[in-house]
DNA sequence: GTGGTCTAGACCACT
DNA sequence: GTGGTCTAGACCACT
């Protein structure tokens, strides 16, 4: 697994691999079940402080995305990508992503773009009718 | 304007505020130009204490979305929504927009769901040809 | 007088035009005793309300900068450019450049730009031994 | 740290310690990735409450020149004074030099003292090759 | 009448 | 032990 971290943004790193993590789950890059690399391991390999990937994991933990367990390491949760049954899962969600869209809109982003946006993040290519992508 | 406050939220009650501001802007209610109320009114309105309207009010303007001026109040920008010219601003935004999409789809929102969301929220009514998720 | 000003910038427009009244004058464009154009005429020719020039007007006359005179207009001060005999002008000034200067350093500027810069906005002309400005 | 305030300043007490912690990194008083004081500490230290240091540290760290941390504290950030590669914050600082070049001018400051004060600021010691005006 | 600043104290999470 | 948030109240300039 490889991730790209920005070490000068603002965003705390804790916070970049825990989203970094998050996408790769979605990606498909990182399965349901899947064991994640050891806190020490991935600290070596992103040459920053073990405990800072703890911190990461244990922010996934906590969000019900991962399990740890102290013997055997870090893993994907298997009913990772299952509907929690929680309304209140979706229902905070699409209230961030509301507020999202606005800033996208008040930032001046075209909506067009904005949805050609999210259809190619979700499904990996462009609407096949008339492709804004290439204006 | 009425702004729908969650106080037991973990998100602080100024950041809503913000938020609830930019989704006023982005849907129209709160146009460019517009007068927005005095920090002591909101917080009469909303039951909060005016140093919470404040730092929500010194968030929007730092962030470029109003303009605040210490005799006639605040005032929504009146070249908001309009592009910025800087590039940051839209990777910004798109890389904050593709870890919303990727908790979705962790958290089990089908994609064809989140698309759906978002293009309703854009436009205000859903796609007439039926399912994007299967072009 | 022709004065550029930014609608965009997070500086106050009256602010502004105070800056480039300044900056006019000490680049001797505006002379000590000149007569300043009237607030609506310079209203007129930046496009912009002509209250907005009277604040800007009236901060350079707190400021001892331009004297006001309700039949003939403003003029800039005739002892302008002239030592205050007030210490506290130095000092204030003094203190305001130092960490003004300290912020270049805080960002990275190089200091020897930094004292080219400063030196080529006095004197019009950079250090005749080796050129930063050329490197 | 000791940072000395002006409580009869128009300058916000909470700008005035920015400014000095500012000064103090460029000095070398503070290097990159030392400690800062806790809020409560300084505002004891300098007999302040400890919101209005907050304040300060929050303007630092927006401004990118301290991280904070909710358990560890304030640090200047490890790569402060290294140059932004952003063209807009050399811009903007020049343009904010320049006018306060104009304003020493404007003040009677002589050009050949101001300078000598920022050489010697910048460098800790005066110009030994005679009076640069004059070259 | 408006926002800005500062003080003071409380409670909170641990980011 | 640290910063973050919120309340409450006072005084200030007029930016």
């Amino acid at each position: 697994m490889h991730l790209t971290l920005d070490l000068d943004s603002e965003t705390p790193i804790y916070q970049q691999i825990r989203d970094r993590i998050v996408e790769a789950i979605a990606d498909g890059e990182l399965e349901a079940g899947a064991d994640l690399p050891s806190t020490r391991q991935l600290g070596v390999d992103l040459a920053i402080n073990f405990h800072t990937v703890s911190k990461a994991y244990d922010l996934l933990r906590r969000e019900g995305i991962i399990r740890i367990n102290r013997k055997s390491g870090a893993v994907v949760r298997p009913d990772v990508k299952q509907p929690s049954g929680d309304a209140g899962t979706d229902t905070d969600w699409k209230r961030r992503a509301r507020t999202m869209l606005a800033e996208a809109d008040v930032r001046g982003l075209p909506k067009a773009d904005v949805l050609e946006f999210v259809r190619t993040t979700l499904f990996g290519f462009p609407d096949q009718g008339g492709d804004p992508g290439e204006r």
